[in-house]
RNA sequence: GCCGAUGUAGCUCAGCUGGCUAGAGCAGCUGAUUUGUAAUCAGCAGGUCGUGGGUUCGAGUCCCUCCAUCGGCUCCA
């Protein structure tokens, strides 16, 4: 009898209808512990492994994520097997599963591949697949290991030797062999649907120092329906992209002459932007920000106190000459610098703190061209930034009402589902950190204290903190799943050192105070590009361009509507009137399009009752009302969506 | 920056293996129509086919350069 814990924890014993294929090392968490491949009778598994804890056999299906690994990962497999058949010269790297399917990373020799070679790679796939061959781990020597890959393939062997002799195994299958920790499905036939989706660069290790291999991307699933859907799905997100959207709203555009990654905001995008500011504004007024406003560039020397300059001068735009000979400016990359130079301006006492300096302040990054995209990485972008000054002991408080301010931007505007990342020292590497350790250890417990006491949904990463203080990024993701940082905290000893900030303590010495950086939205380019896709373009009331249209049945009824669109805008609702000779139907079906919420739609009913006729986007008839009504609806709307923020 | 792909009218796209004055729909303009909940009809106008060079009797189509965009890599708001 083989007892099987089930994904969701309940444990259930067959005796039967489960066959052991192959038993091997896996070495998946850094300890070698048996592995069984599995049947289970022979139909239910379009599953996954396997693994063995105290004679129990876990069985992971399709629909976890483990199983999906398994799956994607036995793929990549049959991926590189294709590859060696296909391609002589060709050596392999490694292939795992990823988010959305798997790659295979692979030096080609002098061959390539383009687009035009997928659907043979396709096809010699899914000729291995058909054949069901079982993948079967055995277990290796370092020395046989070494051995198989000597004079074949060094970046193996390379791999190889980084690994301790007794955890190395390999997988067959068919007539294919890999080094691999393990992680299958029983057999290749399994895998019933293959795409083949990209090929890029990739650098051996991600350094882009070493040679770059190939990388071919693709995803498969157990059946082909499942692959039509998601080759669909892949679609629809492609509609949501906001670079489209951006365009079809008329938001946003670039200019080939202008120059790339630097947006030109249309007036509908300006306007939005705009009112997305004053939104923030007023929260940051309520939390005892206040705002500042600071030149676009700054002398050379500025960037060189505050490190900047060592760290990106070479990578950032060239300085900017004066007539003056010795005389150096940079486009400003970020505002610290400047904020800092702000409370230098003026002696402080711990009673002052903390001073909170808040700027929509606008910075430019050369980033590499391949780089850009939409709006969403560009070269010019303002950040919703300010700096806290605060004693120490603030520190713990401030950080917690940062995140609150955070939250309540994140969910104003309807993200639900971002993750927020904690970033801590790399523990066995601490010189690298500047800051007293008590002062770090202070800082990480501020942090991850305030996210389990605001119950974010958040990960720790150790040794992703900057060199001057740990952070706190949230993270969303876009229309085609792809993570994105946006709002960030970030705690700072490094600045306040540099520029010699001080602050009288209450024992009449000086000290020197905590930074605080912050960006709730990150930058207004890429928040707004992310909620873009977040909401397909229908932003929320508040916040949209165009918040109702007037469409006149016939030009016979201008007048009217003119009178309404003034009766509108004393309420302050943003409308524009459609009164071209074209029919209803193509006026509603323009005015969906560009996704107005509101239709008002006035004609000889609406101008004898003086009242109007309204439709919502999307179909639905509120019928015919005041002005006075309508208006209401769309501030009772806006007040639902729009709540005040509270301290 | 690197690997791969793409670039035809304001927008979305056709243009096969090189062959008459480069096409369509939408948008625009003009006219007719005066419209009741997702495209009224007709006409007109609109393009140095991303840029520069080359091959050829002949290039939107083939080759090279550069520019921009897209998917990745490295980096990051």
């Amino acid at each position: 009898m083989i007892k099987i814990t089930l994904p969701d924890g309940s444990i259930r014993s067959y005796n039967s209808g489960i066959k052991v294929i192959d038993v091997a090392k896996d070495i998946s968490e850094g300890f070698a512990r048996n592995v069984i491949s599995a049947k289970f009778n022979t139909t239910i598994i379009e599953t996954v492994t396997e693994l063995t804890t105290d004679g129990n056999l876990t069985l992971y299906t399709w629909n976890d994520a483990e199983g999906k690994t398994a799956f994607w990962h036995s793929s990549a497999h049959i991926l590189a097997q294709a590859l060696e058949t296909l391609y002589s010269n060709v050596k392999l790297w490694v292939g795992p599963a990823i988010e959305n399917g798997f790659y295979y990373d692979v030096d080609l020799g002098n061959d390539t591949i383009s687009d035009k070679d997928f659907k043979t790679i396709e096809d010699k796939m899914l000729e291995i697949a058909r054949a069901k061959h079982d993948f079967k781990m055995r277990a290796v020597s370092k020395g046989d290991a070494l051995a198989y890959y000597n004079g074949k393939n060094e970046y193996k062997v390379d791999l190889i030797e980084g690994l301790d002799d007794g955890t190395i195994s390999f997988c067959d299958h068919d007539t294919f062999s890999d080094l691999c920790r393990g992680g299958h499905i029983p057999n290749t036939g399994i895998v019933k649907a293959i795409k083949i989706l990209s090929v890029a660069g990739a650098y051996y290790k991600g350094d882009e120092n070493n040679k770059q291999l190939t990388r071919i991307y693709g995803i498969s699933f157990p059946k082909q329906k499942e692959l039509k859907t998601y080759l669909e799905r892949l679609e629809e997100a492609k509609k949501r992209d906001h670079r489209k959207l951006g365009k079809q709203l008329e938001l946003f555009a670039f200019s080939k002459k202008v120059g790339q990654g630097l947006p030109l905001w249309l007036p509908k995008g300006a306007a939005l932007r705009s009112r997305l500011e004053d939104f923030l504004k007023k929260a940051q007024q309520k939390a005892g920000y206040e705002m500042v406003v600071t030149p676009h560039i700054g002398q050379k020397d500025l960037y060189v106190t505050s490190g900047h300059y060592a760290k990106y001068g070479e990578d950032s735009f060239q300085p900017i000459k004066t007539p003056k000979a010795d005389e150096e400016f940079l486009l400003k990359p970020m505002n610290c610098p400047h904020h800092c130079e702000i409370y230098n301006t003026q002696p402080f006492s711990y009673k002052d703190l903390p001073k909170r300096f808040a700027e929509f302040g606008t910075v430019y990054r050369y980033e590499q061209s391949g780089e850009l995209h939409g709006l969403t990485r560009v070269r010019g972008f303002t950040q919703d930034d300010a700096h806290i000054f605060c004693t120490p002991d603030q520190l713990d408080q401030e950080f917690k009402n940062v995140i609150d301010l955070s939250l309540y931007v994140l969910t104003s505007l309807g993200f639900e589902n971002f993750t927020a990342q904690v970033s801590v020292r790399d523990m066995t590497n601490l010189d690298k950190y500047i800051g007293s350790l008590e002062n770090w250890e202070k800082a990480e417990q501020a942090i991850i204290n305030a996210a389990k006491d605001k119950s974010l949904n958040y990960i720790i990463e150790e040794g992703e903190a900057a060199f001057y203080g740990p952070k706190l990024d949230f993270m969303v993701k876009d229309a085609l799943g792809r993570q994105w940082q946006l709002g960030t905290i970030q705690v700072d000893y490094n600045l306040p050192e540099r520029f010699d900030l001080t602050y009288k303590g209450s024992d009449n010495e000086l000290h020197r105070p905590v930074m605080i950086h912050r960006a709730p939205f990150g930058s207004m380019e890429r928040f707004i590009a992310l909620l873009l896709e977040h909401t397909g373009g229908n932003f929320p009331l508040w916040l949209i361009p165009e918040q109702a249209i007037i469409l006149s049945i016939s030009e016979k009824y201008e007048k009217y509507a003119q009178k309404v669109l003034s009766l509108l805008e004393n309420a302050e609702i943003r409308a524009l009137v459609d009164n071209r000779n074209e029919t209803m139907g193509k006026k509603i079906r323009e005015a969906e399009m560009k996704k107005i919420p509101y239709m008002v739609i006035v004609g000889e009913d609406e101008e004898n009752q003086m009242k109007i006729t309204v439709r919502k986007h999307g179909g639905e008839n509120l019928g015919l009302i005041t002005v006075n009504d309508f208006s209401e609806i769309i501030d009772t709307e806006i007040k639902k969506t729009l709540q005040e923020f509270k301290v």
